[in-house]
DNA sequence: TTGTGAAAATGACATGGGTCAAGTGTATAA
DNA sequence: TTATACACTTGACCCATGTCATTTTCACAA
């Protein structure tokens, strides 16, 4: 097989996975791609809300979500979680289980969900030989660094409709990036999650997206989300981040 | 010279420097803490309020406290900031430059600071060789990410009690960690700081503190704190985080 | 020692968004 | 087709915390 066909090969089975952030781009040569698509385990399957991990659980590496949707959350004794982060097709969770080498909060599917792994101590032996892959994971982890301090900063000192309206972009920007729609889409996360992301109640959430429908920025339907005026909603967060959205 | 008397010289000239808790431990030879050691930039020394890097300044590597104190934080557009971070002597900074090569957030001094660098280049070639020094690497920036998750959780979900409890046991552990009293010592940051970073007002922190003296949990006079009473000041995050503090 | 400005504390008041309690819709199973 | 349960919405009420105005304290300079 020629060196071309196999990277068409490879890039078959890596192309549409979530990990491809992680060892297609910046000029990885075939025989390095190949190298790393053989530890990548394939796809498993879950059903909705489904435990992924759990804090205390041993740390293997890093999760792709291929479909569907993952959610990574800390919780108070009484109950209540805080959700860190949505992972939509394309992204990578389980940073959370590297300083330990054990979890330090929960991850679980919010949908139909499948997902490739990539066992840290293969990923961490290949960087010992590869500078360009060891330059994407430290972008991976920067790139998780700077969106919880977006986070930070959405919980600290935005109002609620400033929340809720950054997440819609953060959600929209998320898609587009991707190849779908930015302005119609399926929120894959329950209004109880969005609530527990933002920090705010769930009934907050129902009645600013009532009051963003009568304004005329958005409709939404249960799950399914239509952006009618992209620059009323920027609109809303005009003031709140000084640089550009991650 | 000696391996043993080269390693006793570097290890004096890394032992109070805040960049130790990288280089030194985990079992690094002799040679590797040398080679590292070259690479580190030697203290600089700053004034209260000066700021370090801000965003779209250009990465170039680590930054480690070794007196004083900084901050680093993000700002809304009208100007109210959300703080990230407090690093105390012996701590790192600096990672939010490395996703695109340069910062996204402001750092600066809340006190007479100095500070050692590592240039994130010559870091990564030695990552290349030191299996070791690459381990010490991903749990300095798993730290990071926990540090921030846990900070998620606190601005989502504990009230202002809570928020300032917290913030009190992580500067108390903090300090014991580095050999200071966990009970009795001064806080590096002004009021204003303290509610940017739990994202409440000042007015609200001047009134927890008071209110805390009155329960005799601490004892509080400017930026000397004593804590009088753990327990009680524990009881006060009982039921915030499940798992033990960072 | 006194003067000056910034930081911190205090008091009075306002309100965003939480809480509680019904409702309404919708998807799945019998 | 109807029953059931759960997700979501809506309304009424209220409280923790923010906001604004004022006073006090402290650090430092003259």
């Amino acid at each position: 097989m020629s060196q071309v066909q196999l990277a068409k090969q490879l890039r078959v089975s890596c192309e549409s996975c979530s990990l491809s952030e992680l060892c297609l781009p910046r000029g990885l040569t075939v025989q390095e791609i190949s190298q790393l698509d053989d530890y990548i385990e394939r796809p498993r399957k879950l059903d909705p809300n489904t435990q992924i991990y759990q804090p205390g659980d041993k740390f293997f590496g890093f999760y792709a979500v291929r479909s569907g949707g993952v959610k990574t959350y800390l919780t108070k004794k009484t109950g209540e979680q805080q959700i860190l982060g949505f992972h939509l097709p394309g992204e990578i969770f389980g940073l959370d289980g590297m300083e330990h080498n054990s979890h330090r909060c929960y991850a679980s599917t919010m949908d139909n969900t499948s997902y490739c792994t990539i066992p840290f101590e293969k990923l961490d032996e290949l960087c010992a030989e590869l500078p360009d892959l060891r330059i994407q994971v430290y972008k991976l982890l920067g790139h998780e660094i700077n969106c919880d301090h977006s986070h930070q900063l959405l919980l600290g000192q935005q109002t609620a409709h400033e929340r809720l309206a950054t997440f819609l972009l953060s959600i929209s920007s998320r898609f587009k990036h991707r190849g779908f729609s930015p302005t119609s889409f399926m929120l894959p996360m329950s209004r109880h999650d969005i609530a527990c992301y933002l920090g705010i109640a769930v009934e907050t959430v129902s009645r600013l997206f009532k009051s963003f429908q009568q304004q005329g920025i958005v409709k939404i339907n249960r799950k399914q989300v239509d952006i009618l005026n992209m620059d009323l909603l920027t609109g809303l967060v005009a003031n709140c981040e000084e640089s550009d959205s991650l």
